[in-house]
RNA sequence: GCCCAUAUAGCUCAGUCGGUAGAGCACUUCCUUGGUAAGGAAGAGGUCACCGGUUCAAGUCCGGUUAUGGGCUCCA
């Protein structure tokens, strides 16, 4: 006689056991359809688990997380079951839930191709309809073994061996097809509304680049066609946004076959852009107390062998160059030359802390396959800076870290963040006591700037802890730019010191940190994150100056020449062509201001303003324009006056 | 590096069954002097990524290389 507990408290007694189904039907016929699976005693099952005693259940619809999850979970086995129609002799592997939708990985004799895509899925909404039950059984461990041996299902048997002896292996069975599966799924295929398959890649089995490639095919499911046509909306509008794409509409950038993969070209306006931050930069690293370093592009391999990175980091360095004397090592990391400096005197701990910082260019190997535009290259720029101090300062100088980040990350349009504290691995170099001390540092600098964060046990690098953040641009997508990285590795490789209070010879702390993370893949975050209409403070155009007729020219060069003078970056348009046609071709290049001068604004000495939004402010001269637009500068776009 | 796909004019892309190349935009010239998202005409522009093979004949078929795209792996 169970009496069954809902979520909102009341309760049900029943005559004997009864299934997740029957407590959904109980409370009504619509909740019945909608269940796909329940909670009981916290525990997710199928509908048709029978419960014999009292418990609290809840039903899972579509509307919670975990139906959604069920949904694609329960998709994916769809697809397995619709290949292994199509292909009987196709192996099932695994088939998970993941960020938007699932994938399924199969051994199959050739790969998969975008047609067999197509019948995949019209199989897929076949069996769908048919709405076949799904059932659930269970199998001793060894039994499964055996059975899926038998037909032919090599990696579901491994899978099951691995499993550890003595837990029940549950399988599950839609129409011929049964797959070996933890569950709970929907109780029938019916519930399969909106799905779509995405894309086949290579993927190895198990994620070991040892082991053979397996043929995985990605897809998307929701519980209505609608979720699933706005979830392909967020798609397309990530791929209006593609930074690959608007650098060169609007000639941002560019990446040359001819000098290389990885390797970034910067066109004018592009490096206009990189200049205004860099000059920020620069600007806020100043105020905060840092000093600035320029070292060298390459160095002795030797000194790459006392940091220990002609060892652990040599995967993504490049070959040495050598000449008659010596070899040398392209850097992959500016962190060395820091030191070196620190080591070209002596320090007291009066001087510490010491804030280094450098806009360095360094080199790392890639792997071909791995390269992405701007997002991962082979050379890039770090605004990278080390920060040596005594233990003591650790906690002050994490805060001071973390302001200045936030205050940069702000300026730029970011304003939600993801912190991560990794804390010691298993192999780490350092007392413990020094990580413990330096862990609780940078947890106590966290905390007292409020910042919301989780952690990550043993994630940290071998020679210190970490607090990385990552930023959400304006579709959601986050990025992971900023780095803070503790090292008790390097002074201790180098033999740095500091002479203490006390005479005494002790060994600063070192800290690795950067906001943007490297200057490429920011400003690619940025062109996405804007989708290329920049604020004004970034814009490399800030002002297009259009005349509507060659009488005009004359003025539009005083006006242009007036606005530069006032620290605008300005261009003239005096091109034979219409008016609507230059305000059509500035506007698809973003640019903020559009001024348009005709015979009346000559007279009168004004422009007429028009912004990229399409708005008409009407004519100002040009105090009016300047100090609307100093206005928007100093407010980094916050403002949107603009739009 | 591995799997799959792709590579044709500056850009976006057609090009059927193997018979030495097309469009739109951009560019140049001319006409047009037009008031808030594309005025008109003409012209120029290609070793079809590169190297090799099959063939009477290759943009097209085959092999290799490079690059790009989507993944795997890795990471700023």
């Amino acid at each position: 006689m169970p009496l069954i507990t809902l979520p909102d408290g009341s309760e049900r007694r029943f005559d004997g056991p009864v299934t997740v189904h029957d407590v959904a039907a109980d409370i009504g016929p619509g909740l019945a359809k909608a269940a796909l699976a329940g909670r009981v005693d916290g525990r997710l099952v199928d509908t048709s688990h029978r419960i014999e005693d009292d418990a609290e259940v809840a039903i899972v619809t579509d509307r919670d997380p975990e139906g959604l999850e069920i949904i694609r979970h329960s998709t994916a086995h769809l697809l397995a079951q619709a290949v292994k129609d199509l292909f009987p002799s196709a192996q099932v592997t695994i088939g998970p839930v993941i960020d938007g939708g699932f994938y399924y990985d199969f051994a199959f004799e050739r790969p998969f191709h975008p047609e067999d895509l197509e019948k995949i899925e019209a199989r897929m909404k076949e069996l769908a309809k048919k709405d076949l039950p799904v059932s659930r059984s269970v199998m001793d461990r060894d039994e499964a073994v055996d059975f899926f041996r038998d037909q032919g299902e090599e990696y579901k048997a491994q899978i099951i061996a691995d499993i550890p002896a003595g837990e029940t292996i549950s399988l599950y069975s839609q129409g011929d097809f049964i797959d070996l599966c933890r569950g709970p799924h929907v109780p029938s295929t019916g519930k399969l509304k909106a799905f779509k398959l995405t894309k086949v890649a290579g993927a190895y089995w198990r994620g070991d680049s040892n082991n053979e490639m397996l043929q995985r095919i990605y897809g998307t499911a929701w519980p209505s066609k609608q979720q699933l046509e706005e979830y392909l909306h967020r798609l397309a509008e990530a791929e209006r946004r593609d930074h690959r794409r608007i650098g060169t509409e609007l000639n941002l950038f560019s990446i040359q076959d001819d000098a290389g993969g990885g390797l970034v070209f910067w066109h004018p306006r592009g490096a206009r852009i990189r200049r205004v931050i860099e000059d920020f930069w620069f600007d806020m690293h100043e105020r905060a107390g840092y000093q600035f370093l320029y070292t060298p592009h390459i160095a002795n391999l030797d000194l790459w062998k006392t940091s220990g990175h002609a060892d652990f980091y040599s995967e993504s360095m490049y070959e040495p160059m050598e000449d008659d004397t010596q070899a040398f090592q392209l850097k992959p990391m500016n962190c060395p030359f820091h030191v070196l400096v620190y080591k070209d005197r002596l320090h007291s701990y009066r001087d510490l802390p010491l804030r280094w910082a450098e806009m360095g260019t360094v080199y790392r190997r890639e792997m071909s396959g791995a390269l992405h535009g701007l997002m991962r290259v082979r050379g890039f720029t770090q605004d990278d800076a080390h920060i040596f101090c005594r233990e003591d300062q650790i906690e002050a100088e994490i805060l001071r870290i973390l302001d200045l980040t936030l205050e940069v990350l702000q300026a730029f349009g970011f304003d939600e963040y993801e912190v991560n504290l990794s804390t010691r691995p298993d192999k780490a170099v350092g007392s413990e006591e020094i990580w413990d001390h330096a862990t609780a540092a940078l947890r106590a600098a966290l905390e007292k700037k409020g910042l919301a964060f989780s952690v990550d046990e043993g994630g940290g690098a071998f020679y210190g802890p970490k607090i990385d953040i990552k930023i959400r641009d304006a579709i959601g997508r986050e990025w992971q730019c900023s780095t803070v990285q503790l090292d008790f590795n390097l002074p201790e490789r180098f033999g740095m010191e500091y002479v203490a209070e006390d005479n005494s010879r002790r060994r600063p702390i070192m800290i690795h940190r950067a906001l943007l993370g490297s200057v490429e893949r920011f400003f690619g975050v940025l062109i996405e994150h804007y989708a290329g209409a920049f604020p004004l403070w970034l814009a490399p155009v800030q002002v297009q100056v259009l005349t509507i007729t060659d009488r005009q020219d004359e003025y539009a060069r005083e006006v242009a020449d007036s606005l530069r003078k006032r620290g605008l970056r300005v261009e003239t348009d005096l091109r034979n062509e219409k008016i609507g046609f230059k305000i059509r071709e500035h506007t698809l290049q973003r640019v903020p201001y559009l001024l348009v001068l005709g015979d009346r604004e000559m007279e009168t000495k004004t422009v007429a303003v028009r912004t990229r939004a399409g708005k008409d402010l009407g004519s100002m001269d040009l105090d009016q324009l300047t100090q609307r637009l100093s206005g928007e500068i100093a407010s980094r776009g916050r403002s949107h006056l603009e739009d």
